[in-house]
DNA sequence: CGACTTTGACCTGCGC
DNA sequence: GCGCAGGTCAAAGTCG
């Protein structure tokens, strides 16, 4: 169990919770939408508004941590809910062996979660703290250079996590001068037959160029967004070099305007749902790349993740140190609970799961 | 007929 | 300075 996080996180049931591909007894944190303002020292994680209701189960609340679903909940853990079927359930009588070597395994499982979330967060920790505290005199330039490589196929070697140090490096530079560009990276899984190159996320795109790109056999398309004239955000999109299957889209800038759908979302029903609905989350710009391929249902979704930054690792015992520490917890908590409470999909997703969970009510 | 897509030409930045 | 590659423009084509 991550005990620092808000008690609300835990008790929220998930619609879809991320689970380990090889360990299904093994939940993750995901949905946890920021932005790099709002939490500097963690790698950012930007939540598709796509992703939202584009299909069934709808990922818009996703925030189990180290924990199995709910319906593993006791009622001696929460005794408000002990009317809770789950909670009956759970509480059926047991021997204590039974008892003791259940409550063993679940505590193995949850202290290796925990351990390997802190060792994440530690290394992301680092890796924020190595590129902000000695910025490359020729950042800049370079991560000019290097960001026309930004759709290469993100499992090359020189894919995505370059990808993600130009994205950072570009961060830093335009973080003196002016507001920073937000890029950030979805992986679609499409019919390969398909090759119409659309991504539907919700918002309205208008095509403004094609190219072939030469790293990459299929066209790279060029959008803009059509839904504000004045909205700057622009996407490319291209097959990946080596699954054609897979579709990359690039989103730059952020949008000034809501998002159409956005209502549809609220209702866990799209209303721009179709095949190609990018049922994936992608940690942008300086984070390694995260793909969560929601396209499978039945629990079959997994976390990939496509390549980690190198980004140079500082003491990463002595950085698990400073993030178990409890001011850097509390400090964390604190700034996850802002940035949750502020996000209006959060407090209405979560308004909603409440209600679901409160049928007798 | 208007909105959108296609596609070749052009522009720009970078490496050599 | 030249060539290359990515990004953008805009005229022509397509569709409802």
């Amino acid at each position: 169990m991550i005990p620092w996080l808000p008690p609300y996180i835990y008790h929220a049931t998930p619609a879809a919770t991320i689970q380990h591909p090889k360990r299904p007894g093994s939940w993750y944190l995901g949905g946890l939408a920021s932005s790099p303002r709002q939490h500097p020292k963690l790698a950012p994680m930007l939540l598709m508004d796509s992703a939202a209701g584009c299909c069934s189960p709808p990922v818009c609340l996703d925030l189990c941590v180290g924990l199995s679903p709910s319906s593993e909940m006791t009622a001696a853990d929460h005794p408000e809910r002990a009317d809770r079927p789950c909670c009956k359930a759970a509480s059926s009588p047991m021997s204590d062996d039974q008892a003791k070597t259940t409550l063993e395994a679940r505590f193995a499982q949850v202290t290796d979660e925990n351990r390997r979330l802190t060792e994440m967060i530690a290394y992301l920790y680092a890796s924020q703290i190595a590129r902000q505290g000695s910025p490359p005199p020729e950042a800049a330039a370079a991560s000019r250079k290097r960001s026309r490589d930004s759709l290469e196929p993100p499992s090359t070697s020189s894919g995505a996590g370059n990808n993600a140090k130009a994205d950072a490096a570009a961060d830093l530079s335009d973080e003196g001068t002016c507001r920073r560009i937000k890029v950030s990276r979805v992986c679609t899984r499409i019919d390969p037959a398909d090759n119409t190159l659309t991504v539907r996320d919700g918002y309205q795109w208008r095509k403004y160029g094609q190219k072939v790109t030469r790293d990459n056999p299929s066209p790279r398309a060029y959008f803009r967004c059509a839904f504000a004239p004045s909205c700057p955000v622009k996407k490319k999109v291209q097959r990946s070099a080596e699954d054609s299957s897979v579709l990359v889209a690039t989103y730059e800038g952020e949008h000034n305007h809501p998002s159409p759908t956005r209502a549809a979302e609220l209702t866990g029903c799209a209303a721009d749902s179709g095949a190609s609905v990018p049922c994936s989350i992608s940690i942008n710009s300086s984070g390694p790349t995260i793909t969560l391929d929601l396209t499978k249902n039945g629990g079959g979704a997994g976390v990939r993740v496509l390549e980690a930054t190198d980004a140079p690792a500082p003491d990463v015992k002595k950085l698990c140190r400073e993030v178990a520490s409890p001011d850097f917890r509390t400090a964390l908590v604190e700034q996850m609970a802002r940035s949750l409470t502020k996000d209006p999909k959060f407090t209405d997703a979560l308004a909603a799961a409440i209600l679901r969970q409160l049928p007798e009510y």
